[in-house]
DNA sequence: CTTTCAGCCTGACGGC
DNA sequence: TGCCGTCAGGCTGAAA
Protein backbone atom coordinates (compact mmCIF):
# COMPACT_ATOMS: atom_id res chain seq x y z
CA UNK A 1 0.00 0.00 0.00
CA UNK A 2 1.49 3.59 -0.93
CA UNK A 3 2.68 5.19 2.64
CA UNK A 4 4.51 8.52 2.18
CA UNK A 5 8.02 7.42 0.67
CA UNK A 6 5.37 5.80 -2.45
CA UNK A 7 4.09 9.10 -2.76
CA UNK A 8 7.16 11.51 -2.41
CA UNK A 9 7.95 9.13 -5.23
CA UNK A 10 4.79 9.30 -7.21
CA UNK A 11 5.46 12.78 -7.22
CA UNK A 12 9.10 13.29 -8.27
CA UNK A 13 8.38 10.50 -10.80
CA UNK A 14 5.35 12.39 -12.58
CA UNK A 15 6.26 15.88 -11.98
CA UNK A 16 9.00 16.75 -14.87
CA UNK A 17 6.20 15.20 -17.21
CA UNK A 18 3.53 17.32 -16.32
CA UNK A 19 4.43 20.95 -15.19
CA UNK A 20 3.87 23.35 -17.31
CA UNK A 21 1.73 21.21 -19.50
CA UNK A 22 -1.27 21.71 -20.71
CA UNK A 23 -4.25 19.17 -19.97
CA UNK A 24 -5.97 18.53 -23.19
CA UNK A 25 -8.66 16.06 -22.23
CA UNK A 26 -9.34 14.15 -18.79
CA UNK A 27 -11.54 11.25 -19.09
CA UNK A 28 -13.08 10.21 -15.73
CA UNK A 29 -14.07 5.77 -16.01
CA UNK A 30 -15.35 5.22 -12.69
CA UNK A 31 -16.39 8.36 -10.55
CA UNK A 32 -16.89 5.72 -7.33
CA UNK A 33 -13.92 6.36 -5.25
CA UNK A 34 -13.75 6.70 -1.40
CA UNK A 35 -15.64 9.80 -2.39
CA UNK A 36 -17.70 10.47 -6.13
CA UNK A 37 -15.28 12.32 -8.03
CA UNK A 38 -15.75 15.80 -8.42
CA UNK A 39 -18.58 16.29 -10.79
CA UNK A 40 -17.99 18.34 -14.14
CA UNK A 41 -14.03 18.32 -13.72
CA UNK A 42 -13.79 17.28 -17.24
CA UNK A 43 -14.79 20.39 -18.76
CA UNK A 44 -13.15 22.67 -15.67
CA UNK A 45 -9.97 21.29 -16.29
CA UNK A 46 -9.67 21.59 -20.57
CA UNK A 47 -7.25 23.60 -21.48
CA UNK A 48 -5.49 24.37 -18.00
CA UNK A 49 -1.79 24.48 -17.83
CA UNK A 50 -0.68 22.75 -14.58
CA UNK A 51 1.81 24.92 -12.58
CA UNK A 52 3.11 22.43 -9.82
CA UNK A 53 2.36 18.84 -8.46
CA UNK A 54 3.19 18.73 -4.91
CA UNK A 55 3.06 16.47 -1.74
CA UNK A 56 1.14 17.44 1.39
CA UNK A 57 0.95 14.27 4.04
CA UNK A 58 -0.15 11.49 1.59
CA UNK A 59 -2.13 13.49 -0.91
CA UNK A 60 -0.79 14.45 -4.25
CA UNK A 61 -1.69 18.08 -5.10
CA UNK A 62 -1.63 19.01 -8.93
CA UNK A 63 -1.94 22.95 -8.55
CA UNK A 64 -3.75 24.16 -11.84
CA UNK A 65 -4.74 28.40 -12.51
CA UNK A 66 -7.72 28.18 -11.27
CA UNK A 67 -7.60 25.22 -8.45
CA UNK A 68 -6.29 22.36 -7.58
CA UNK A 69 -6.56 18.36 -8.08
CA UNK A 70 -6.11 16.42 -4.58
CA UNK A 71 -5.52 13.13 -5.04
CA UNK A 72 -5.02 10.14 -2.72
CA UNK A 73 -3.85 6.77 -3.23
CA UNK A 74 -5.64 5.00 -0.91
CA UNK A 75 -4.92 1.30 -0.23
CA UNK A 76 -3.97 0.08 -3.59
CA UNK A 77 -3.79 3.28 -6.23
CA UNK A 78 -1.24 4.15 -8.01
CA UNK A 79 -0.39 6.68 -11.38
CA UNK A 80 1.15 6.34 -14.35
CA UNK A 81 2.45 7.89 -17.54
CA UNK A 82 1.56 6.01 -20.73
CA UNK A 83 0.71 6.97 -24.46
CA UNK A 84 -2.52 6.63 -26.10
CA UNK A 85 -1.73 3.66 -27.83
CA UNK A 86 -0.99 1.71 -24.87
CA UNK A 87 -3.56 -0.53 -23.46
CA UNK A 88 -5.74 0.03 -20.42
CA UNK A 89 -6.03 -1.84 -17.90
CA UNK A 90 -8.37 -3.17 -15.53
CA UNK A 91 -9.07 -0.46 -12.64
CA UNK A 92 -8.13 2.67 -14.44
CA UNK A 93 -10.24 4.92 -13.70
CA UNK A 94 -8.92 8.24 -14.17
CA UNK A 95 -7.11 9.67 -17.06
CA UNK A 96 -5.75 12.70 -17.68
CA UNK A 97 -4.24 13.55 -21.31
CA UNK A 98 -1.80 15.77 -21.71
CA UNK A 99 -0.12 18.58 -24.57
CA UNK A 100 3.18 16.52 -24.68
CA UNK A 101 1.38 13.34 -24.98
CA UNK A 102 1.40 11.40 -22.22
CA UNK A 103 -1.50 10.15 -20.31
CA UNK A 104 -1.18 10.47 -16.64
CA UNK A 105 -3.71 7.25 -15.06
CA UNK A 106 -4.95 6.72 -12.00
CA UNK A 107 -5.14 2.87 -11.11
CA UNK A 108 -7.15 1.61 -8.14
CA UNK A 109 -8.82 -2.07 -7.72
CA UNK A 110 -10.20 -1.17 -4.22
CA UNK A 111 -11.05 2.21 -4.92
CA UNK A 112 -10.25 3.37 -1.81
CA UNK A 113 -8.51 6.40 -3.32
CA UNK A 114 -9.41 9.63 -3.97
CA UNK A 115 -9.61 12.33 -7.21
CA UNK A 116 -11.26 15.63 -5.87
CA UNK A 117 -11.26 19.47 -7.53
CA UNK A 118 -11.46 22.32 -5.36
CA UNK A 119 -10.95 26.13 -6.61
CA UNK A 120 -9.44 27.05 -3.33
CA UNK A 121 -7.89 24.97 -0.03
CA UNK A 122 -9.34 21.41 0.28
CA UNK A 123 -11.33 20.88 3.55
CA UNK A 124 -9.07 17.51 3.67
CA UNK A 125 -6.31 19.62 4.40
CA UNK A 126 -6.93 21.69 7.18
CA UNK A 127 -6.75 19.65 10.27
CA UNK A 128 -3.14 17.80 9.48
CA UNK A 129 -0.30 17.83 11.95
CA UNK A 130 3.02 18.85 10.59
CA UNK A 131 5.25 16.45 7.89
CA UNK A 132 7.50 14.03 9.83
CA UNK A 133 10.58 15.07 7.98
CA UNK A 134 10.23 18.79 8.68
CA UNK A 135 11.60 20.51 11.52
CA UNK A 136 8.61 21.38 13.20
CA UNK A 137 8.51 17.66 14.13
CA UNK A 138 10.49 16.29 16.83
CA UNK A 139 10.85 14.80 20.29
CA UNK A 140 9.76 17.46 21.74
CA UNK A 141 6.78 18.20 19.64
CA UNK A 142 5.59 14.67 19.93
CA UNK A 143 6.39 14.91 24.00
CA UNK A 144 4.09 17.86 24.25
CA UNK A 145 0.83 16.82 22.40
CA UNK A 146 1.21 13.56 24.47
CA UNK A 147 0.14 15.10 28.11
CA UNK A 148 -2.62 13.14 29.00
CA UNK A 149 -3.06 11.33 26.00
CA UNK A 150 -4.23 7.83 26.71
CA UNK A 151 -4.21 6.36 23.84
CA UNK A 152 -1.84 3.75 22.93
CA UNK A 153 1.73 5.15 21.59
CA UNK A 154 0.83 3.50 18.08
CA UNK A 155 -2.27 4.86 17.77
CA UNK A 156 -0.95 8.35 18.78
CA UNK A 157 1.85 8.93 15.95
CA UNK A 158 -0.47 6.95 13.34
CA UNK A 159 -3.31 9.96 13.96
CA UNK A 160 -3.24 12.67 11.15
CA UNK A 161 -3.87 15.50 13.66
CA UNK A 162 -0.68 14.61 15.75
CA UNK A 163 2.30 13.91 12.24
CA UNK A 164 1.14 12.76 8.86
CA UNK A 165 2.53 10.02 6.83
CA UNK A 166 3.00 7.64 9.36
CA UNK A 167 1.23 4.55 8.45
CA UNK A 168 1.11 1.31 9.95
CA UNK A 169 4.10 -0.32 8.20
CA UNK A 170 6.77 2.37 9.53
CA UNK A 171 4.52 2.99 12.95
CA UNK A 172 5.33 -0.73 13.73
CA UNK A 173 9.10 -0.38 12.73
CA UNK A 174 9.88 2.75 14.03
CA UNK A 175 8.43 1.75 17.45
CA UNK A 176 10.40 -1.17 17.31
CA UNK A 177 13.62 0.32 16.72
CA UNK A 178 12.52 2.90 19.32
CA UNK A 179 12.47 -0.41 22.09
CA UNK A 180 8.72 1.04 22.45
CA UNK A 181 5.80 -0.92 22.89
CA UNK A 182 2.97 -0.20 20.69
CA UNK A 183 0.20 -0.68 23.52
CA UNK A 184 1.87 2.09 25.85
CA UNK A 185 0.15 4.94 26.68
CA UNK A 186 1.17 7.87 24.86
CA UNK A 187 1.06 10.17 27.84
CA UNK A 188 3.40 7.73 29.65
CA UNK A 189 6.52 8.00 27.60
CA UNK A 190 9.65 9.90 28.90
CA UNK A 191 10.77 13.17 26.91
CA UNK A 192 14.13 11.06 25.50
CA UNK A 193 12.20 8.35 24.50
CA UNK A 194 9.87 10.72 22.00
CA UNK A 195 13.67 12.05 20.79
CA UNK A 196 14.17 8.63 19.63
CA UNK A 197 10.83 7.96 18.49
CA UNK A 198 10.95 11.26 16.41
CA UNK A 199 14.20 10.68 15.25
CA UNK A 200 13.54 6.96 14.10
CA UNK A 201 10.70 8.38 12.39
CA UNK A 202 12.82 10.34 10.20
CA UNK A 203 15.98 8.34 9.68
CA UNK A 204 12.92 5.38 8.43
CA UNK A 205 10.73 7.56 6.31
CA UNK A 206 13.96 9.62 4.55
CA UNK A 207 15.81 5.86 3.71
CA UNK A 208 12.54 4.76 2.33
CA UNK A 209 12.34 7.64 0.16
CA UNK A 210 15.85 7.52 -0.53
CA UNK A 211 15.60 4.10 -1.81
CA UNK A 212 12.35 4.84 -3.85
CA UNK A 213 14.41 7.41 -5.48
CA UNK A 214 17.20 5.10 -6.38
CA UNK A 215 15.35 2.70 -7.74
CA UNK A 216 12.79 5.01 -9.82
CA UNK A 217 14.31 4.87 -13.41
CA UNK A 218 11.51 5.71 -15.57
CA UNK A 219 8.12 6.62 -13.97
CA UNK A 220 6.39 6.06 -17.74
CA UNK A 221 6.87 2.62 -17.42
CA UNK A 222 3.82 0.61 -17.31
CA UNK A 223 3.97 -0.76 -13.54
CA UNK A 224 3.77 3.30 -12.35
CA UNK A 225 5.12 1.77 -8.71
CA UNK A 226 8.08 2.87 -7.11
CA UNK A 227 10.30 -0.84 -6.75
CA UNK A 228 11.46 -0.44 -3.35
CA UNK A 229 9.28 -2.48 -1.66
CA UNK A 230 12.17 -5.36 -1.33
CA UNK A 231 13.13 -3.09 1.75
CA UNK A 232 14.09 -4.94 4.55
CA UNK A 233 11.47 -4.79 7.30
CA UNK A 234 11.94 -6.10 10.44
CA UNK A 235 8.88 -6.44 12.20
CA UNK A 236 5.61 -5.81 10.00
CA UNK A 237 4.70 -9.01 8.73
CA UNK A 238 6.84 -11.09 10.53
CA UNK A 239 5.07 -12.18 13.60
CA UNK A 240 5.95 -14.95 15.19
CA UNK A 241 9.60 -15.13 13.33
CA UNK A 242 12.46 -14.43 15.22
CA UNK A 243 13.08 -10.62 16.43
CA UNK A 244 16.47 -9.69 14.51
CA UNK A 245 18.14 -8.31 17.54
CA UNK A 246 17.34 -11.03 20.33
CA UNK A 247 15.82 -13.80 18.16
CA UNK A 248 12.91 -14.76 20.45
CA UNK A 249 9.38 -15.04 18.36
CA UNK A 250 7.29 -11.39 17.44
CA UNK A 251 4.03 -11.07 19.05
CA UNK A 252 1.10 -10.08 17.21
CA UNK A 253 -2.14 -7.92 18.85
CA UNK A 254 -4.26 -5.25 17.21
CA UNK A 255 -4.62 -1.73 17.91
CA UNK A 256 -7.47 0.35 16.97
CA UNK A 257 -8.04 -2.89 14.44
CA UNK A 258 -4.48 -2.73 13.09
CA UNK A 259 -1.83 -5.35 12.96
CA UNK A 260 0.60 -4.62 15.42
CA UNK A 261 3.91 -6.38 15.41
CA UNK A 262 6.38 -6.07 18.40
CA UNK A 263 9.50 -8.03 20.09
CA UNK A 264 8.61 -8.45 24.30
CA UNK A 265 11.82 -8.73 25.38
CA UNK A 266 13.32 -5.49 23.32
CA UNK A 267 10.21 -3.34 23.48
CA UNK A 268 8.73 -1.94 26.73
C1' DC B 1 -12.29 17.40 24.69
C1' DT B 2 -10.59 12.13 23.54
C1' DT B 3 -11.31 7.64 21.81
C1' DT B 4 -13.58 4.05 19.22
C1' DC B 5 -15.53 2.15 15.29
C1' DA B 6 -18.25 1.57 10.83
C1' DG B 7 -17.72 1.97 6.21
C1' DC B 8 -15.75 2.48 1.74
C1' DC B 9 -13.79 -1.76 -1.90
C1' DT B 10 -11.40 -5.80 -4.41
C1' DG B 11 -8.04 -9.39 -4.60
C1' DA B 12 -5.70 -12.97 -2.34
C1' DC B 13 -5.93 -16.91 0.20
C1' DG B 14 -7.50 -20.99 2.92
C1' DG B 15 -10.92 -24.53 3.60
C1' DC B 16 -13.92 -27.65 1.73
C1' DT C 1 -11.98 -26.73 -9.99
C1' DG C 2 -14.60 -23.45 -7.89
C1' DC C 3 -17.21 -21.41 -4.40
C1' DC C 4 -17.44 -18.98 -0.12
C1' DG C 5 -15.91 -16.64 3.91
C1' DT C 6 -12.35 -13.85 5.82
C1' DC C 7 -8.99 -10.51 5.89
C1' DA C 8 -6.20 -6.52 4.70
C1' DG C 9 -5.84 -1.59 5.01
C1' DG C 10 -5.88 4.69 5.09
C1' DC C 11 -8.73 7.71 6.40
C1' DT C 12 -12.91 10.30 7.76
C1' DG C 13 -16.69 11.38 10.37
C1' DA C 14 -20.23 9.85 13.42
C1' DA C 15 -20.99 7.92 17.81
C1' DA C 16 -19.83 7.16 22.51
Amino acid sequence: MPELPEVETTVAGIKPYLIDTMIERLVIRQPQLRWPVTQGIEDTAKGLKIENVSRRAKYILISLTTGSFLIHLGMSGSLRLITNTDLLKKHDHIQMHLSNGHVLTFHDPRRFGCWLWSKYDHALLEKLGPEPLSSNFSGEYLWNKARKRKAPVKSFIMDSRIVVGVGNIYANEALFESGIKPQRRAGKISFKRYEVLAENIKVILSSAIEQGGTTLRDFTNSKGEPGYFEQSLSVYGRAGKACVKCNQPLKEIRLAQRSSVFCRSCQS
